[in-house]
DNA sequence: AATAGTTGTCTAATACATTAGACAAATTGA
DNA sequence: TCAATTTGTCTAATGTATTAGACAACTATT
């Protein structure tokens, strides 16, 4: 049997520092404008060295989140993160409108394949039946806030991904199908560490936290219509239930 | 200006496989017993050398998630995730029950505060407002599940934490102040790092993922009588709305 | 029995993470 | 102006993470 001998966890201290000063950030404890303890009194807080807390708050200045000035100390500058309402009449756009300047919606490639079984259990069709899969990516104000793949019943949805590109929203394309209306059946909530592409994709660091959303919808008769697996930036989105 | 010149991200690239493979294993994707890739393939696949790899199989067969077989493969061993719902009446035993044969609530500590600025919003009150605070975890089969720290108006449930000590469930504490009822009127789920003493606590390895809730639970007038915010280990529970 | 495929172990080299100490540069208040 | 406080920069040492290659040990199949 193997032993494992350390217990760092894999996660450099540099980072959790990270993490814990933007959450005591996010979270109220340091508001707009305020300064945070000094270096030196954060290496003691995180039982660090000076320079491994430098290297967090760089991090975090790259990130606009604080900014240092000599001799005076280092301020919170932008403590904001937005808000995705989940519920039972879950609508992306209407979701995050007034909470965002700009919303995009960036389809990045649609293909045809069969159903596996999380898939077909999800939509509630035959394992290997046909589905159409849409990878996708949105951004607000420009920064990338999820990157989602969604799948949906090939026999119902054979040319979703075209109509989807002709009309821009969701709600939309169902709506040409004949479907004015829709609701969440269920979202199953996790979390991990981002992939390789999901990293590049998001504009992330390599082992930023995913908030994961597995959501189906179902139509008016209750019948599933889309199985969508969405991966939220943990540092940039929360979901509200 | 500080420039960052590397990017990989503070999480060890080993760490990350051990989340990716976890996450095959609990999304469905590998079932009990099924032979995981070999060891040179899943190196392709996450562009690391096989030590890496073998060091991420060897914190999953010591979480006892896979096991390796020498000559044969690595198979997985226990695929296991409990999910806990939440929703309009959401209930913590209530949620959790059938998932696991024993379910314990630990109560760790108890005070009187001022109400910092977070909980008075939370549960509209006026700031320094004195209010209990609960500290506890939950273990489902002996595994800690869940770290939570709640909060409640002092004016209202002065002895709350004595009444939850000899009563056992929330609900029926509740139900002596008279409150038959109670719903969740919001909740904001994210996700972070788990710190030193969650870690600890919850038996994790540093680093480890926290689905992070927070939650305001109301009476049937709709004035909130407790904000909660309850840390899950990722790799251990999912949420379910 | 031979072979191909798989996990187990070892050595070694290189890059990243963390600590340590010293001093410079800018700011603030006495 | 001086002194204390704070961030900025540099050098150096040590331990962790990752890669690389080679070969042993075991399993299943031919």
């Amino acid at each position: 049997m193997t032993v494992l001998k350390d217990v760092s966890g894999g996660v450099a201290l540099w980072r959790r520092i990270v993490d814990a000063i933007r959450l005591d950030i996010i979270g109220g404890k340091l508001a707009e404008g305020d300064r945070l303890p000094t270096e030196a009194a954060l290496a003691e807080r995180f039982s660090a060295n000076r320079h491994t807390v430098r290297r967090a708050l760089a991090v975090l200045a790259d990130e606009g989140v604080v900014g240092a000035e000599q001799g005076r100390g280092t301020f919170v500058r932008n403590a904001r993160r937005l808000s995705y309402p989940i519920g039972k009449r879950t609508r992306f756009r209407e979701g995050l409108k007034g909470q965002a300047s700009s919303l995009a919606s960036v389809n990045i490639s649609n293909r045809l394949e069969n159903a596996t079984a999380t898939v077909a259990k999800a939509l509630d069709i035959r394992n290997t039946s046909k589905v159409v899969r849409l990878e996708g990516m949105s951004l607000a104000d420009g920064v990338a806030i999820s990157r989602s793949t969604t799948w949906l019943p090939y026999r119902r949805f054979a040319d979703f991904a075209e109509r989807i590109t002709r009309l821009g929203s969701t709600t939309e394309t169902f709506a040409s199908y004949g479907i004015e209306d829709y609701a969440r059946a269920s979202t199953r909530i996790s979390a991990r560490h981002a992939d390789v592409e999901e990293t590049q994709l998001l504009g992330l660091a390599p082992g930023a936290i995913l908030l994961v959303s597995e959501a189906v919808d179902v139509d008016a008769d209750g019948v599933p219509i889309s199985y969508a697996l969405s991966r939220f930036p943990a540092e940039r989105m929360e979901l509200v239930v």
